[in-house]
DNA sequence: CTGAAAGCGCTTACAG
DNA sequence: CTGAAAGCGCTTACAG
């Protein structure tokens, strides 16, 4: 009610500072500020006082004036390496984006969003963590030789990456799934499902979705005693439309395909999609699996068999795997299990 | 290479000071200043000199000093007030998310993601503004009486709304596209193209998308001459499954429909699957018109004729009317114009 | 366990 | 146009 008249440029009403809160407790500054940072070599009627003066005055810490003297921000970048239309169309980036802002959020450490599909906005990208903004940075990336990984470990910024960061496997941390023992999963489970022409279509293959889904797929027709021949395998790039091509290429070469495993739930859809066209139908004439669980499997009809991807849990460790970095701890990986989810298509 | 052996906690090299920089170029710290904040009152020697030993010095400035004395910190949150599903699902936000990263990223500012799905999480997201982190706030929200918002108002945090905030459209500046001018030609392409039994799955009632759209699909209905009996209208929750539900609804009660307008991308394409399950086609037997254009709309088959959203604007926009607020400007509307798409599914 | 003091790296009146 | 100085709000040895 009193508030905008007048109002010239921002300004904010005057905030406690640590010093209003020493008066009100009776201490001195030092001791406010140890409480505030965990409370050690104060004495319980100190620590009292001081609670209770933080209380009353509702004191908040001024995080710029407290990352002036620690020299750290406490803030953490979500780096994006991708080209707009995989940002816009893959619906795991957004279960990932919302996982990291949560386990951050539980440290309270804001996520800053920083997109570098362009060199330009690489460029820009990388001076503003140079600048110092962010003590480390969560690293998503498909490209094998991404440069910015380059300048990140150049700078020694703590970095945690998603997925295996091929050709820096043993100098920056990562989390990621076991691909290939998800890609046996599915393929295990249309081999025992009777299906006896099971093809692929896999990720691209300088990736390591690509190129381990695709190994598992073939141990596994192996370990069935089933054909695995070349001609069994499309590639596709993780788009829609590149899975509805590649079912098109398989049904057109393999008119006794009786199950497909597609490397994507999004590819997944697409290869739905030219399979009914084909006139042919999901699960009666051909089983799907997809890879993922993503927003998209449920999206799909008939509703998608696909490889859970625990993306909560992986949010969860990069984060974690990053603060241990913060502590000291060199780059760790982790390897987590994928888990078969049952539905409609196959 | 000297890089990581014997390194404890995170430390990185230090960097130079605007102290460094004075010695450089044989000025004062106060001169270096006056040259960082725009070169005002500033003789050519002493800028040449500054900018030569920036350059050598490597200097870059150290914003938790700058904004502790400046008490701005230059640094914008992304508050989206939806929950989980929403935000997974409507392929809209990564756009929009895209587009306030990439108009800020111009100004040299960070933006700050932060997720008010839960009761818990704007409970955090507010402490966390409340703590002046931020400067000011992009606020993405469906929801008529958001909490969120009057917290925003209450602590006198400049903030803009994507889309007009219900009960607050006087005091947050908000941008918006013509919602019912869009309703308009979507429904006005399906008439003159000669269809006359034209329904509509609208979004939700309380939402200005939700209103005003079907208020601009009634009007193109009456100027064209057309029927618009209550019947034709559906609603939905701008979901996939509700626009096929939805769908299934009108065409279950109106035989003889040859078109439908619905109210965003997503939900036309399930309003497609129900069509093509009830054994008619796109656009030849039912024609069908799209809101958003969205990565849906080309992840439809047939591709979604559509009105577009104009979300490069849209974000730019929002981040123009949140600087002029840093500047002390009124908070202010801008109302943005749509455009018809057409592809191939009316 | 506690206080007084130095210092983090900047900006900005102030005086000249 | 320029420099000396105060001060933003904190943390952290240091001495007691």
């Amino acid at each position: 009610v009193s508030g905008n008249a007048g109002r010239g440029a921002i300004e904010r009403r005057a905030r406690p500072t640590i010093e209003d809160v020493a008066a009100e407790a009776g201490v001195s500054r030092g001791t406010v500020s140890r409480v505030l940072n965990g409370g050690i070599n104060v004495s319980p009627a100190a620590l009292a006082a001081v609670k209770k003066a933080i209380k009353q005055t509702g004191y908040v810490v001024n995080h710029h004036a407290r990352s002036l003297v620690t020299q750290r921000s406490r803030s953490v970048a979500f780096v994006l390496c991708e080209p707009q239309e995989r940002f816009f169309e893959d619906p795991n980036f957004p279960v990932l984006l919302r996982g990291c802002t949560q386990a951050l959020a539980e440290h309270d450490m804001p996520l800053l969003l920083s997109i570098a599909g362009t060199e330009q906005e690489r460029e820009r990208v990388v001076r503003f963590i140079e600048a110092g903004h962010i003590d480390g940075a969560l690293l998503i990336s498909t490209h094998a030789g991404n440069p910015v990984i380059d300048r990140l470990r150049a700078l020694g910024v703590p970095t945690v990456a998603c997925g295996l960061p091929i050709g820096h496997e043993q100098a920056v941390a990562y989390v990621a799934v076991n691909e290939a023992e998800g890609a046996r999963q599915a393929t295990t489970h249309l081999a025992k499902a009777g299906r006896r022409r099971i093809a692929m279509v896999t990720g691209p293959m300088d990736m390591p979705g690509g190129r381990d889904r695709l190994a598992g797929y073939r141990d596994a027709l192996a370990a069935a005693g089933l054909e695995a021949g070349a001609d069994l395998v499309e590639h596709g790039d993780y788009t829609q439309a590149s899975g509805e091509a590649a079912m098109g290429r398989l049904l057109a070469r393999l008119p006794d395909l009786d199950a497909v495993f597609v490397a994507s739930d999004l590819m997944a859809v697409g290869a739905i999609d030219a399979i009914v066209r084909a006139g042919r139908s999901v699960p009666g004439d051909v089983a799907v699996v997809g890879f993922d669980d993503s927003p998209a499997a449920l999206a799909a009809r008939p509703l998608l068999t696909t490889v859970r991807q625990p993306w909560g849990r992986i949010s969860r460790e990069m984060v974690r795997l990053l603060l241990a970095e913060f502590d000291g701890q060199e780059p760790a990986a982790v390897i987590l299990p994928t888990e078969l989810v049952l539905r409609a298509s196959a």
